[in-house]
DNA sequence: TTTTTTTATTGAACAGGTTCATAATTGAAC
DNA sequence: GTTCAATTATGAACCTGTTCAATAAAAAAA
């Protein structure tokens, strides 16, 4: 009789209910975390403010810990998903490189409390639904950063000794330990991160003159070249 | 009147008890996080082994992760002098790299769930008593890299592009994330364990003529130099 | 509509780490 | 020895994440 919305079919009552408390849970979840913190905020009081019974708490996550990371699956995502699209052919590796750093330390810089205790609890994280989600941006990010190094080797801007799936796990590998001790600060300063992340990349690609040169010239590094040893000398 | 033993000066009764409680302490909550895991373990049982009150624990630990601490670091540093003791300059760098490593994976691997436990709980952690002792061992075994390429260097076995020091930071960065991979099998094999961080090592270096060859003839791989590309093929 | 079945929600009860007021022990002063 | 202050030990009580048997709500069947 009368027109259909858009998708209204498999909605019933039951499915809506669920999505909204969903929603709701995760709501007070990330309010109260941001707001008081992980330890400080019991799951009473998120069940409180999402106006649900304490269980239902655990009926969309599995324990307290797989709470927060239903939220920052939502955020990592989001921002994988933007960090992807804005990965072109006409930046240069450096700029890519820049750019996919910044959108994440931005988002790590935000609540570095929270951020710490995420990339602790990530260690060796690998059962459960939020699990896999988790994980399964990771490897996003690490292919993404693959994709990046093929793309400047395409423009004959860089290359590398290995493959660009390797490289781009390097990379990754020097983000992360550069991400931590970023994030030790008390309060990390964007600026101050993304220099010492530039600058850890330039030297762990030391060896490699191709992708070193630009590293060097727009960290205003000295870059002298010979046979078997390429030494960086800050100005 | 009597003779004195060697140290009895500032040995009270007070420090006597303090000290015992504390061994008790410590071996009860060693065998029980053997026995049956750190998460099944109740602290209650913990001082029931070990015949003191459930309160004591929480005089001699913060809590029960400092608790695990407690016992990790007196193995940790245990290990970390032997293998200090046991590099020479005598051996070649690959020796002295797979002597400190192998000592390490031993131990981790012996308890995996333990081990994976303690990796994560690092992490970020840098308050308590406990937490200073463990980033000195930490710190001491970066040292101990960085001198054991110092060693490499001086017998012109191994020929760095950066300072031993960064090299060394670099051998425990690959060394880390390796022993993390190798963790998240069930039961962990420790030969896979040694030829994976070779080969780990090797790729890391594959730039670096001078040390990747040690690796590269070591691991059965041929080595192809040429002025800006040097690969390793698996044979 | 009524009944039945299936699914979702709930909070009282449980569990186990941690606190803290109290008690026991030791060393010092007399 | 007795007294007193300081230190150390203790476990009952507390706190908070998590479970689960009971209940309510929605869908399906009658």
């Amino acid at each position: 009789m009368a027109m259909l919305d858009p998708a209204p079919r498999p909605m019933g009552q039951r499915e809506r209910n669920k999505l909204d408390k969903l929603r709701r849970i995760k709501d007070a979840a990330r309010e109260l975390f941001v707001e008081k913190g992980f330890d400080d905020t019991m799951t009473r009081e998120i069940a409180i403010r999402a106006d649900v019974g304490l269980g239902t708490i655990f009926v969309y996550a599995a324990n307290k810990r797989d709470l927060l990371f239903l939220i920052v699956n939502d955020e990592l995502e989001n921002i994988a998903k933007e960090a992807g699209a804005s990965v072109t052919e006409k930046a240069s590796l450096l700029e890519n490189l820049l750019d996919v750093s910044r959108r994440h330390y931005e988002f790590f810089g935000r609540q570095p409390a929270l951020s710490r205790l995420v990339l602790r609890e990530m260690v060796f994280y690998d059962s459960g639904a939020q699990a896999g989600r988790f994980q399964a941006t990771r490897e996003g990010l690490i292919d993404l950063l693959g994709k990046v190094v093929t793309l400047a080797v395409a423009q004959k801007s860089a290359s590398p000794n290995d493959t660009p799936e390797f490289v781009g796990w390097t990379i990754f590998c020097i983000f992360q330990v550069e991400l931590r001790r970023w994030l030790s600060h008390d309060a990390p300063d964007l600026r101050e991160g993304m220099v010492a992340l530039q600058r850890a990349r330039a030297r762990g690609f030391n060896q490699s003159a191709l992708i070193a040169q630009p590293f060097a010239r727009a960290l205003g590094l000295s870059f002298s070249e010979d046979l078997l040893g390429q030494t960086f000398c800050r100005r």
